[in-house]
DNA sequence: TGCCAGGGATTAG
DNA sequence: CTAATCCATGGC
């Protein structure tokens, strides 16, 4: 994993920021990227940010329809109004312990009891909003390992049951894992512009096998 | 014009 | 437990 990382480094420079400002505006962004081309989710973004500034409180105080509107651009409108909601009143108003507090595993399991989270958007805001060590085997991250020649299952949890042991036991560190997950999609949206999957492998300079 | 995107929840078998 | 289906929109 850290041959991979440095190899992206290598043809990608810098590792890609996403533009997110704060924790919130992070998880709206986690939340409307599901299944969802980055370019809607953009939209979608901005007409949040200029009804409520990324202001969990400000959210809350809109009508359904109100944020179904405003996240039309992003698609699965309805579901993700609510993930967006649930996930604006855990945060501000979870009883007991703040996310901060909770080891990995309960954070996990917090991140995924609430509606629209699941197991790719818990660890993507673990990673991201709550500065925990998660690999995330996203859609790129499968394919790209699957080029790499790892053993990859047939979905997010499988493949992550039988690799996160393995990539944990290398230490990569907080920051490391950061830039790998920004690298693994930004090298995947490359290779999608540049034509197909089949030149996932030869954009990246990892392995010749096909997805 | 149909396929599909950085998923997730629910239902059927 | 695994596989299929639905959710919604816009780009290519």
């Amino acid at each position: 994993m850290r041959d991979i990382l440095t190899i992206l480094r290598t043809e990608l420079g810098e590792a890609p920021v996403w533009p997110a400002q704060t924790p919130f505006e992070y998880v709206c962004g986690i939340v409307l990227v599901q299944n969802t081309a980055w370019t809607n989710v953009e939209r979608a973004l901005a007409r949040l940010r200029e009804a409520t500034g990324f202001e969990a409180e400000k959210l809350l105080r809109l009508t359904d329809a109100e944020l179904t509107t405003l996240i039309r651009p992003a698609g699965f409108m309805r579901a993700k109004a609510r993930s967006l909601r649930a996930f604006a009143t855990w945060m501000l108003y979870a009883d007991g312990k703040t996310a901060e507090e909770l080891d990995d595993g309960a954070l996990r399991t917090a991140l995924l009891s609430l509606p629209g989270i699941g197991p790719e958007s818990a660890d993507v805001t673990a990673l991201m909003v709550y500065g925990r060590r998660r690999f995330i085997f996203d859609a790129y991250g499968r394919r790209l390992l699957r080029q790499a020649g790892h053993a990859v299952g047939r979905d997010y949890e499988t493949t992550r049951r039988a690799l996160e042991a393995d990539i944990d036991a290398e230490g990569l560190s907080h920051g490391e894992l950061v830039d790998l997950h920004g690298m693994i999609i930004e090298a995947g949206k490359r290779a999608r512009a540049a034509g197909g999957w089949e030149l996932y492998g030869p954009t990246i300079g990892i392995g010749t096998r096909q997805a």
